[in-house]
DNA sequence: CTTGAGTCTGTAGTGACTACAGACCTTATC
DNA sequence: GATAAGGTCTGTAGTCACTACAGACTCAAG
């Protein structure tokens, strides 16, 4: 038994499945400093904690959820905290809040349409739903390019 | 005036506009079939109208909410009806209801989370905030990569 | 009638992964 | 302990979803 339980440590493979992302993608968020380079066990394999999982987690959904690198990169600084004042702190939550109140807001229009579709749809006439109205009728889509 | 107002439809950068998207993305979206070729000019530029704007805005949100391009192409083929059946219909439309479901839950979560953090903010000390304690704890991922 | 801006096409570049090749290590089986 | 299967290491190349650019054409203004 060389490792396998190395003060509660494992391998990168076990991340993955535990997190559900590919193996790959580890390196990769590692490479580009989203994650922070593991310790080495003596055959230089890269030994994960419960810490790593937490983390990546919580890239993953972010991802899943619409947020580019950079914004997850800056909700991590959030978390970590340290090298910014009170004051940017705050205004980068206030930011990313509104954000995802406007992701809430808009997944609530699809959802609602979204049911009355399969609500409808138990008889056997394709009804004309309106997903594209109801998704497409903001006010103003002005400012828009907030990408 | 030789177009300009050709039966009220419009040119490219003009539905790039209204949309927020770049001009680019327009005629990917033609190439790769998310988005129908719009009908020509004389002098063969794209002209648009109101239903390209709606549909374009769809497409637009949904990959900002986190919506692959192959989901949005499911999601537009369930508005757009026609070569499936009604079970068919029923079916796709529960599964993307979930997904928007799970969504919605996750990013209250944030929200909640964002807004403790911005409220605590007004000291001046910087917290210990638990966003990536709040976002890892789901009971199971052993399903995990539905993307 | 030129000049500048907008559109057309195809192609190349970027961001975020994802897969592959070849070397090394490790575990299982003979 | 020899060998084979499989996991990990690195670097590099490929894919997806855009985004930008180059060169030709068109159009509207001065």
């Amino acid at each position: 038994m060389t490792d396998r339980a190395i003060g509660r440590g494992f391998k990168r493979s076990e991340l993955a499945r535990q997190t559900g992302s590919n193996l790959e993608t580890v390196r990769y968020y590692e490479k580009i400093g989203l994650l922070p380079e593991p310790p080495r066990s003596a055959n230089d394999y890269r030994v994960y904690s419960e810490a790593h999982v937490r983390r990546l987690r919580f890239v993953m959904r972010g991802r899943e959820l619409g947020f580019s690198i950079e914004e997850i990169r800056g909700l991590l600084e959030l978390v970590d905290g340290g090298k910014q004042t009170c004051a940017e702190v705050k205004e980068r939550t206030e930011h990313h809040l509104s954000d995802v109140r406007a992701k809430i807001a808009d997944l609530r229009r699809i959802e609602k349409i979204l049911a009355q579709t399969a609500a409808r749809c138990s008889g056997d006439a394709i009804p004309e739903c309106p997903i594209l109205d109801a998704l497409s009728s903001y006010p103003d889509v002005g400012d828009a390019g907030h990408r």
